[in-house]
DNA sequence: GCGATCAGCT
DNA sequence: CACAGCTGATCGC
């Protein structure tokens, strides 16, 4: 849960996600996400009164968050004071002091979080530095680096200080299952039971808060089915989650809650109250969507655990484990690191602790000079296709995404299982000759969250590092990037899922032994093999138990160095007229470097012109 | 009556 | 397997 006060220390002017206290003094406020613990004060009557006097006081936030917010009655006062702003453009915003005019300037962008259907960070860039506030967010290792408005061109710009969503920055959590492995296990698991009749009914036991929707899209795609919730409001103008939800209650997955829905579980009811027309018993499992994490040397990540009878709980995350947090510090290497959550156990001194090691050191001069590890990484669009060497089937944004740092010493690691570099960088020419391969780049969370009122352009902008344009509506039956660059550094083995089973022995119906009474999803040692993407076919499941996405390991040819960076195949020398063009860019402080995606739209909000 | 806070629960 | 939020008790205004 957020404790963040409210406000940077750079930017004090202006408040995120609380509005209460002393954030009641703000010339701007600021909201991540839907999330009543970044809402504290939200709707306060204090701050409702402010509003009606003031003429420049606005809440800022994505699209969806607006949505979302606006659907509850109790918050419906903001609508006129809402500017809902599109992700990754560049915005300047007036910060006024209303009684004396004072003037600050400053140009915020919303990044895409993957936290839930609308969750952004915010990067604040102004006369005090580059701010970024992370608000929640899950990011898989590797996914700074795809961000364009994280560059300056093809460097990483210069953060003073990262407000840091650490609820996970523990190495207790080091790593959490990727939710394309959490997902693949409870699609195998709603599988198994739903196709045994149409009276087996799965409930996903979802907590009252936005962020499972990832997982209803994926469930409908891949069942051909709509999910039961308990309302569609606030998805009314969400066609992409619209289509996916329903309030018929005739359907084998159900997502809906009641107050009492534990009881009425155990009375083997659904919380709906749903039953089976022709007065045949529904058979019901649960399903708990919980956060479950594993040491770095830990080899088993089960990742759907059996806790009753009809009962299981799946890993779900939405936040970062402590190694994607490693990995998206490493990569940004900030000067100041902030928390806005202190870890269960944990105090704001050992985090703040555990932090400092992350941050930019002061001798690291780096910054004015080059930042090659970060070319290396970042995926462009229109980068030339060279070279003609065998790839597996990998894309570049899966692969340009490990841990770079230098590893300080964890808690139970001995630092002699740590990959090289080398082993597992990758060379330029290879990211290119992959990119635009099917398997990795079906839509994302992150995509589908943040591109609310979905448009092609968005769309492809959003798959900008992969030169490919989304599907306006997710494909659940992809096959997404599994288990291709989830290895947590230091863990050199290959990962699969083995499904051990022991068949039940209570079962009521000859069909329930499709169910094994314990249903472990886990990774297990396996030797090194070919990459394959595909999903393991039903019936490997049943004879081996065995589902077992496969991960290759980059061979010693594939292998790259920090050193070892070819020359761009089509450079040429260039010439007066074009050098002059790119005086000009430069001088306008438009980006060369790539094209609209990196040149800000600077747009003006004339805050009090509406 | 309303809001803030906390314990308890899931 | 620890996130997010609900309910209910208590207190103050």
């Amino acid at each position: 849960m957020s404790s963040f006060a409210g406000r940077m220390k750079e930017y004090p002017t202006i408040s995120l996600d609380r509005f209460d206290r002393e954030n009641l003094h703000a010339r701007a406020y600021f909201l991540s996400h839907c999330h009543k613990d970044h809402m504290k004060g939200l709707k306060g009557p204090l701050l409702k009164r402010k509003l009606q006097f003031s003429r420049t006081v606005r809440l800022y936030c994505s699209f969806v968050t607006k949505e979302l917010l606006l659907n509850n009655p109790k918050y419906a006062f903001w609508e006129e004071y809402i500017v809902a702003l599109e992700l990754e453009s560049p915005t300047q915003i007036s910060l006024v002091d209303e009684a004396s005019g004072e003037k600050e300037e400053v140009v915020v962008t919303l990044l895409p979080a993957g936290h839930c259907p609308g969750s952004v960070m915010f990067l604040f860039e102004g006369s005090k530095g580059n701010v970024l506030y992370t608000g929640d967010f899950r990011f898989a290792a590797g996914d700074a680096s795809r961000i364009e408005l994280l560059h300056s061109g093809s460097r990483v710009k210069d953060i003073q200080s990262v407000y840091l969503d650490s609820t996970f920055y523990d190495p207790r959590f080091y790593q959490i299952p990727t939710r394309e492995v959490c997902l693949k296990g409870i699609l195998e698991l709603v599988k198994n039971w739903i196709s045994q009749s149409s009276h087996h009914v799965v409930w996903l036991n979802c907590k009252a808060a936005y962020g499972y929707e990832y997982l209803f899209t994926n469930l409908g795609d891949e069942f051909n089915t709509q999910i039961h919730v308990n309302s569609l409001s606030m998805f009314k103008k969400m066609p992409e989650i619209l289509s996916y939800v329903t309030t018929d209650r005739r359907t084998q997955i159900h997502a809906c809650r009641h107050p009492k829905d534990d009881e009425y579980f155990q009375g083997n009811r659904l919380p709906c109250g749903c039953t089976a027309a022709d007065g045949t018993p529904l058979r019901i499992i649960s399903i708990k969507p919980s956060t479950m994490w594993f040491g770095e040397r830990t080899k088993k990540t089960n990742v759907i655990i059996k806790t009753g009878a009809s009962s299981f709980r799946a890993c779900f995350s939405f936040h970062s484990s402590y190694s994607e947090i490693k990995d998206f510090l490493s990569y940004l290497q900030p000067v100041n690191i902030y928390p806005s959550v202190i870890p269960i156990g944990r105090t704001l001194a050992e985090v703040t602790q555990l932090l400092k090691l992350m941050c930019r050191k002061q001798s690291d001069h780096s910054r004015l000079i080059y930042k090659p590890l970060g070319v290396l990484k970042r995926c462009r669009v229109e980068r030339p296709t060279y070279g003609n060497t065998h790839k597996p089937d990998r894309c570049s944004c899966c692969t340009c995404l490990q841990v770079t740092e230098e590893e300080e010493e964890e808690h139970e690691g001995q630092g002699d299982a740590k990959p090289a570099k080398e082993e597992v960088m990758k060379e330029p020419e290879e990211k290119m000759e992959e990119e635009g391969k099917e398997n990795c780049h079906a839509p994302k969370w992150e995509d589908f969250f943040t591109t609310e009122m979905l448009t092609d352009s968005q769309n492809s902008q959003s798959h900008s590092c992969c030169s490919v344009t989304s599907p306006s509506r997710m494909t659940g039956s992809q096959t997404p990037e599994l288990f291709s660059d989830e290895e947590p550094p230091g863990n050199d083995e290959n990962f699969s899922l083995t499904l051990s089973a022991s068949l039940s022995n209570h079962s009521s119906q000859n069909m329930d032994s499709c169910l094994p009474d314990t249903l472990i999803l886990a990774p297990e040692q396996r030797e090194q093999g070919n990459v394959r993407t595909s999903m393991t076919s039903q019936k490997e499941v049943n004879d081996g138990l065995i589902l077992q996405p496969e991960l290759d390991e980059v061979s010693d040819s594939q292998a790259s160095s920090d050193f070892n960076i070819p020359c761009t195949p089509e450079s040429k020398v260039p010439q007066p007229d074009e050098l002059l063009q790119l005086y000009r860019k430069l001088a306008s402080g438009e980006d060369c470097e790539n094209g609209k995606n990196s040149c800000s739209r600077v747009l003006l909000v004339h805050l009090g012109s509406e």
